[in-house]
DNA sequence: GATTGTATGTTTTGAGAAAAATAGACAATA
DNA sequence: TATTGTCTATTTTTCTCAAAACATACAATC
């Protein structure tokens, strides 16, 4: 009854997020159907996560009664909703920039580097061609695109950025969600309080692309919303390395905020400079620091 | 010995275009090896392709010696460089239009109603997704997302546009290629200069998207290449009739041909505004066209 | 009357074999 | 010596069938 799918994956992060969104407290009922009709899912798969999580001892299951809450699983804070896929999309970008991969590859060489199925090696292929960083030969086989790691592809992704990024926020109808910031505000909190750690930088990575991201999603258009996540997992697969100290992390944290801040006061043309300026920083930094560090 | 591939079909192209770039005439030998190292493929494919050429009498096979050109096929002037799967493509987001499928679909469904394969139907859903007109439910399944046609959708696309198109225009070190230009005042030409047909919208949307694409490769920036090839892709499922009469083609053309005559003159924050207007003009004839035709 | 438990039908996924298509090597030829 | 003709190995695609996973209907239960 263990989580096998992809399915159960998503199913057991909705069943916690919708249990923390109801604000279920332990002894409380959970409706099989319920859940099932707001994750747009038959009863079946539902059925199997809270058996697994039953199992855990998280729930109960009653005869004929369904499932109550014993208690609420605590979910780690910087939880990475990335799957399983993603994490072999950065192996495949890194072994590219190590040279393991050359400039060519074929299916059956990921497939067979990686052990993973054809379906799965196609898949994974064309992701990174949604992405520009492989592109299909005409005949059989995909290459890398030039430049995947050069300082050009990086600037040119700031050039985007600094475009699309400030104006969103100008956006007629622009709303951020409260939630939203609130969640923000106490996210950037837990970096600045704590002492910094090389290995947090993952955790930094993602809560900044959920930042940019969160302010895509306020503009109501789903194309900045889309161009950000796109530029977020082009990032993933790029930036994988947090250069820079503590210094830094504070002083991103610090602009970020100085944005929401300015978002909230309804600001919106200064909070579109700030943003502006920070995209720009980042690139000046970028600049300088890659020009050592790069193959 | 027909065309049968995909990769068949980009060889013929490919063959046809490099006969052209090489200004060949006839007499002139085609070496198939050079061919098969330019468009980076075997010479398998070329081979067979030449043959299919030789075959209609565009070229001659001597023994031991390769072909050479009788004479080049003329390529249709406003060819469109989109497959049979583009078309499925479009039938597809059509047929949501239509109500003929449902707020929810499976791939069995598209199977049986487009009799294809299910690996075509995955890849066509796939595609669509990647436009964000179907996502991939959590279960089994696949969701139109709502909007798809709606004015909302359609004045989103108009602001990002808004935003992102008139600034590639003022990216550093922005270069048109003259060929290029040369090509589009031609096609651009031959449609003020003949009578106006309905039949002649589609090849007027091809030419379309093609202008504000080579407006976008003209950056050097590969997102702003990505970005308008990507609103092309969508607009090319959305907005398949041209509702307007001929006035309004003039109205494109001229408008076209000022940008190009501003950025010729490398009058970049004229071309740009321009660019900004004709984008917000045809946003606005949008607006009230559609509260008419919309569902 | 709503929810759970159970059974059944559909849809998708996966693995493996056969077929099609392409890449690459080598000899023959001009 | 470069190019073509020919042949073989490799890769991808397609198909089929079985298994897994999911949706849904219906009876049982509270």
């Amino acid at each position: 009854m263990a989580i096998v799918s992809r399915l159960h994956e998503d199913i057991h992060a909705g069943v916690l997020r919708i249990m923390e969104e109801d604000d279920l407290q332990p002894g409380d009922r959970v409706v099989e159907s319920r859940i099932a009709d707001r994750l747009r899912v038959s009863r079946t798969p539902v059925r199997a996560v809270l058996d697994e999580l039953a199992d855990e001892g998280y729930l109960r299951r009653v005869r004929n009664r369904g499932v109550e809450l014993v208690r609420l699983p605590k979910r780690p804070a910087g939880a990475t909703p990335s799957g399983a896929d993603d994490d072999l999309l950065v192996r495949i970008s890194h072994d590219r920039v190590k040279k393991v991969l050359g400039d060519d590859v074929n299916e059956t060489e990921i497939m067979r580097h990686y052990g993973i199925s054809r379906a799965e090696a196609t898949r994974l292929l064309e992701r990174l061609a949604s992405y520009s960083v492989v592109e299909r030969k005409l005949g059989y086989g995909w290459r890398f695109l030039e430049g995947i790691n050069d300082s050009q592809a990086r600037s040119e992704s700031y050039r985007f950025r600094l475009v699309v990024e400030p104006q969103m926020l100008l956006q007629p109808g622009y709303e951020l969600s409260p939630p939203w910031v609130e969640e923000m505000r106490e996210k950037h909190a837990s970096f600045t309080e704590q002492k910094w750690q090389q290995s947090e930088s993952i955790r930094l990575f993602e809560m900044n692309a959920a930042f940019h991201e969160g302010l895509a999603v306020a503009s109501g258009n789903r194309y900045f919303v889309d161009t950000v996540r796109r530029q977020n997992h082009l990032r993933r697969l790029l930036n994988y390395d947090w250069a820079y100290g503590y210094e830094r992390v504070r002083t991103v944290c610090r602009e970020h905020m100085e944005i929401l801040d300015r978002l909230e006061d309804q600001d919106y043309d200064v909070a579109s400079l700030l943003l502006y300026r920070h995209i720009e920083k980042t690139m000046e930094l970028r600049g300088t620091l890659y020009v050592q560090t790069d193959d």
